[in-house]
Parts: C-alpha cells; sequence; structure tokens
DNA sequence: AAAACGACTTGATCCTGATCAAGAATTTCT
DNA sequence: AGAAATTCTTGATCAGGATCAAGTCGTTTT
C-alpha cells in the first residue's frame, strides 16, 4: 500500500503532475516511457489540448497561428519556483499549461495573502498591467510549464486583430468577476461554506480539463487554503475532518474524493437563502 | 444650527451634491442662481474637470474628440434608481460624472454584497463585459449623473485606437488590482482596519477630485458600509464612536472629519507589520 | 536506522465581532 | 404638525473561529 502510494507520489513528482493534469502530449510519453525532451512538447496553440479553455479560445485558425507566433514556451518551473514577484518588471502575460501556481500579495514581514490557485488554461499576470510593474507574486506549487505571451506584442497584435481583442476584454472581465464572487466569499461566508466552496471550485475546473471531478490531488498546503480562505490553517484541518465524518468526501492529506457533491453544494448554497443581510439605502 | 443643516441638507438634494461633489459646470449656477436645464450642464469630454481622473485620460485631444462622439448623456438618476440590475443585458459601460453609485451582487432572497461605492470618474461596469449581461446591479446613492459608453462602439474605436486600447487595458487591470486589495481587506484585516481603511480610501479619493481630505458627507448607509466590509451594522457603529472617543475623527451622521489622518494610517498598516500568517509551501 | 524537520491533526481556551434587544435621533408620510 | 418608519447607537450575551499547545504522521537527512 505504501509501495503503491509512494510509486505514485514519485511518479508525479519526476513528471511535475502533482494534481494528475497530463497535456495530451504527454500521452505518448506515459504509455511508451521514451525520454523525450521538453523542447519536444512545446506545441502549437493549434496543437494544443488547452486551445479551448485558453487565450485562443474562439479565435479563427488564422488568428491562433497569428497570437502562435509571438508566444514564448521557456523551460518548466520547479516547486517554489517564482515566475515572477512583486516589484517585477511586468513584460509578459503567462498561461499555465501544465502544473499549478499560487499568486500572492506579500507584505514585508514575510507574511502574505493568497489571492488564487492557478491550474492548465488558466492566464495570469493580469493585475500588473495597469502600472507594468508586478504587485503580487506568482510561484509554483509543482514542476509547472507556462507560454509566455509579451504583452507588447500582444496589444499590438490585439489591435490588428478585433476579436483578440475582444477576447482579451473577456478574459479581463472574466477575473474581475472572479475577484467579486471571491469578495462575497470572504465577506459573508462561514468557514464551511468556503472550504465547501473551494473544494468545488476545484472539482469544477478538473472537470472542465477532463480529470475526475470528485477525485483529486491538491497541490497547496492546509496553510496556503486557510491563507486564500481567510481562515485558520487548524480550522481547514478540522473542516476536512468534520466533511470526512460527515460523509462529504474522504481526505488523505492533499488527497482529496468528493463523495456527495450535491451535498457540498447544498452547504455553499444556504447561506444565500438563509441569511439575509439587507441593507437599505 | 438644525436651521443650517436642513439648509445645506436640502441644497444638497436639490442639487444632487449629497457628498460636496460639484462638476465644475456648475459653478455658474450655484453662483448666478439661474435656471439651468440639465440639458445643458452635458459636458464635452474636452471641458470635462473629470477628464484626467476618467477615460479620456492620457488620449490626445483628437482621440477625446473621436471618444467624445459615441458617449451618451443622459438624464440624472435619482437616489435609489437601478443604473442596471443584475441580469440586465450590458450595452454600456457608466462613467459616473457627478454623485455617486453602490455597485452590489443581489442574492435571491433580497441579501446583497455590496461591492463598491463609485465616485465620479470611476467607471463601472466592467465585470460585464464578459459574457453580456450584468452580473451585478448598480444603484444611485443620490442624484447622480452618468456618461455612457456604448461598449460595442468602445470596442470598434479602441481597435484602431491603440491608444484607447492601452488605457482600457489598464482600466481593467486596475480593477483587478482595486479587488484584489479588497480581498486582502476581507481575508486578513481587523474591523478596525476595515474601517480605517474605508475611511482613508475616501479620504483619498475625494482629495484626488480636489475636495477636502478630511471633512466630507458619505452617501451611504451603515448597513451598507457594514455590507461592503463585512461587518455587522452595530460594529460599524461601534468603530465610529470609538474612533471619535479617541480623537481619530469627529462623525455625526454621515458627515466624517477626520481629524488624524496618520494615527487612521498607522492603524491600517498596523497588521501589514504585527501578524505574520505565513504560508509555506 | 535514527534523528530532525515540516505538514497536519486534535484539544483547550480565549477573543473578536455577531446577534439579540431596546431605545434615541432623523426622516418620511399623512 | 404629528405619526410612522428608518437609521443609528448602545448594552448584554453568545458563538465561530483564532490562538495556544501538544502530539502524530510522513519525509528527508545523515
Amino acid at each position: 500500500m505504501i509501495l503503491i502510494k509512494n510509486f505514485w507520489k514519485n511518479r508525479r513528482d519526476e513528471l511535475g503532475l502533482g494534481i494528475h493534469i497530463y497535456p495530451s502530449c504527454w500521452s505518448e510519453f506515459l504509455t511508451s516511457r521514451k525520454v523525450i525532451s521538453f523542447e519536444n512538447i512545446k506545441v502549437a496553440c493549434k496543437n494544443c489540448s488547452l486551445s479551448a479553455l485558453c487565450l485562443p479560445m474562439g479565435l479563427s485558425p488564422d488568428d491562433v497561428e497569428r497570437l502562435d507566433s509571438i508566444i514564448k514556451r521557456g523551460r518548466p518551473y520547479h516547486r517554489g519556483d517564482h515566475l515572477y514577484r512583486g516589484g517585477d518588471k511586468f513584460h509578459s502575460l503567462r498561461v499555465i499549461t501544465s502544473g499549478s501556481v499560487k499568486t500572492y500579495s506579500p507584505n514585508e514581514d514575510g507574511g502574505e495573502q493568497v489571492l488564487g490557485f492557478h491550474l492548465q488554461g488558466e492566464l495570469i499576470g493580469l493585475d500588473a498591467i495597469k502600472d507594468e510593474s508586478h504587485n503580487c507574486a506568482a510561484i509554483a506549487l509543482e514542476t509547472t510549464a507556462v507560454c509566455e505571451i509579451p504583452f507588447l506584442q500582444l496589444e499590438s497584435l490585439s489591435s490588428i486583430m478585433p476579436s483578440l481583442q475582444h477576447q482579451m476584454y473577456r478574459l479581463l472581465s472574466r477575473e474581475i468577476g472572479q475577484d467579486t464572487e471571491m469578495l462575497t466569499l470572504l465577506g459573508k461566508k462561514s468557514a464551511e461554506e468556503r472550504l465547501a466552496s473551494f473544494l468545488l471550485s476545484f472539482s469544477e475546473r478538473f472537470k472542465q480539463r477532463g480529470f475526475s471531478a470528485s477525485d483529486f490531488f491538491l497541490s497547496m498546503s492546509r496553510y496556503e487554503i486557510g491563507n486564500y480562505l481567510g481562515l485558520a490553517v487548524e480550522t481547514v484541518s478540522r473542516l476536512f475532518t468534520r466533511f470526512q465524518d460527515e460523509s462529504l468526501l474522504r481526505v488523505e492529506r492533499r488527497h482529496v474524493q468528493l463523495v456527495d457533491i450535491p451535498r457540498l453544494y447544498e452547504i455553499v448554497q444556504r447561506s444565500d437563502s438563509t441569511k439575509s443581510s439587507q441593507s437599505r439605502v
């Protein structure tokens, strides 16, 4: 048993697949075990399994081609490597192509506010456009590959490609929408609701990416989950235990299996229908 | 005393100046007391005192002219009027030109999460771009005038005006940055820090607009402040009282005078230097 | 294999801010 | 002007979750 777990654990580390996300192009690698250098896994947008989630979403093949021409694919980051830090000059947006990333806003004394966890297909760095430098930092939670999109070039391209411009506006707008959802979470929801919401968000995002919605590995620690959700580590830990006792899920360290997804949704929606903190003009 | 207060109160209501913000073009009106129809106060961007804060910021005069040509200036909204509601089709971004607006995300039972309070020069509706319909609502907190900017036209214009496109990216990015600051506020800060932060934000924004940084009227209720900051009304009320007892400010209902702004800043920054909720990978 | 370390869990206690309740001050309605 | 409805304040009590403390489990180092 331990052997098997270790096998998978080592396997994940070695491949950088901590959360069971495999770029489609790696399937050959996984089955054949041929040694393939990282150079070879640089996939053009048009062949990338993420294009439906990612920036090229909805663009015509020609437009994708043009977008592709400005994208840089660098070497992968390892767990703990920074993609950028607060204060770094902003030059590129980045799309995660495999692995996962945490963004956070550090405060001088070493404390931090975790701003988000990002999976493949997600675009990060949008907040840095406004003053051409990063106010937040981004760090790889496991072996992670990214596409870099030099912003100046993206901007020029988008001004001659209305569909790309439109896509950019949509993505920026979506980011705002996600942030405001998070405001509601932090402003109004109980610890229980926050964790349920967190888990379902991952469930949905894994599902979108073709992985199990009910069985996955989280790539972040309890500390990071707590920080993100505005809770103490101990609270997060206790909630996991309670959820398990209530047969909502099974959890062993970072491996989570959601057993009763509908009931998790009930928990999240509970606040919408009971609490009424009206505010009149 | 009451007479004087009522005088100003009525004056404000009649003119829609609840938070002491006067479009520059109204000064003639205020001194001469001529009756001027609202038609006459429709100011072109190039003559508008807000252009430095608003969308035209940094555009060339020619570009401002072109932007101006697509902007619609409608009749003012009265206190309690909705600019848009959740579910409304999105067609325009809006810039507040006078007055103030609350945006909120309603949940079925009448409860709500206040997302922001917006003053003149601020652009709202950015979150609705992504799916062409509003998920949030916006309501006037007092008599409020807005410029409407039809988004489709803005989009076309921005694709032939790189400077406008750039400005849009910056504004969208700024919005994201503001939201993430708010996440830190709600995730990590105490009630005291939240209210101090709230007051200083208004102080700064009033100052930017040429008004007193230390003496202003808030256009929202305690309920709305509490809702926005993730606090109960009672807590907000108690904090105002305490801040007054500590000579940080003087407050009488919605009229606030900040007496010791430096100390308010200390309160806000306190958390950055004491609490350390580290989170390791 | 032992030791050291970091991540996580569990228990006990404390405190901030929510909730409940009542009253005062304003505003709105008639 | 008087009544009714709101908004705001203040006090008392309660509870959710933070903090403190100790221990377990798993991994890494030597």
